[in-house]
DNA sequence: GCGACAG
DNA sequence: ATCTTGTCGC
């Protein structure tokens, strides 16, 4: 990924990638084949991020391959503009992998972005594969609070109305996680994925093996680099 | 102009 | 994101 060299440029990339977003396709179906994980860790002291990519079997949601990245932080976090600081090493995680990535899920947003071009949709757009993003934020959006039981939800909305996603209940009475289309998914089967792949916990599994992974090959990565 | 704001 | 102990509960 080409990194720009302020937020105007970073903008009109946006601005210029989002037109190839495709957003009429379902997307493979939850519970079969490959999902993978993406997160990244930082070390603000050394500049340092590290990237995880972790595969699992959608069925079973055992392993079936990990991948890591460290690079310097090339971009810093500005709101709206996050995937200019994490994609770079999150492509060098996943290009490691020798396993098709199937479905990724990334955190953070996919059309819901005030550009409507979050993270999630600008990793589809520069890979190819389907892409969801699951958050645990709502950033600026807005939403009724959704039913308390597993699966409830409401529309995620944006200024003017857009519905950019959904607040879904992952976890009886827990605090709902934001899903929003990245690429290649629809929001029903976007939804359908994260509620299986959070069968236990309020974040889908993908995203806790690849926030555990990350932040060791962080650990890793800090203590290696002194020497040389 | 100021604050809020995915990670 | 990250800084951070003990503690309550299954």
């Amino acid at each position: 990924m080409d990194t720009p060299t302020d937020e105007a440029a970073a903008r009109a990339i946006q601005d210029r990638l989002r037109t190839r977003v495709v957003l009429d396709e379902t997307g493979p179906p939850p519970g079969t084949g490959l999902v993978t994980g993406v997160d990244v860790a930082y070390d603000d002291e050394r500049n340092i991020v590290a990237a995880a990519a972790v595969v699992l079997d959608a069925a079973t949601l055992a392993v079936v391959e990990e991948a890591t990245a460290v690079g310097q932080v090339a971009f810093p976090y500005v709101p709206g503009l996050l995937a200019f600081r994490e994609i770079p090493t999150v492509l060098a995680a996943l290009e490691q992998l020798t396993s098709g990535p199937g479905l990724v899920v990334c955190d953070g947003y996919g059309q819901a972005h005030p550009r409507r071009f979050g993270l999630a949709s600008h990793l589809g757009v520069l890979t190819g594969l389907p892409v969801i993003g699951v958050a645990k934020n709502p950033f600026t959006f807005t939403y009724a609070q959704p039913g308390t039981r597993r699966g409830d939800s409401s529309p995620l909305l944006a200024d003017g109305g857009d519905v950019v996603g959904r607040a879904l209940r992952t976890q009886e009475s827990v605090k709902p996680v934001y899903v929003s289309v990245g690429h290649r998914v629809s929001l029903d089967n976007a939804c359908a994925h994260t509620l299986h792949l959070a069968s236990a916990y309020r974040l889908p599994e993908t995203t806790r093996r690849a926030d555990a992974l990350c932040r060791r090959a962080l650990r890793e990565a800090t203590l290696a680099v002194p020497g040389s």
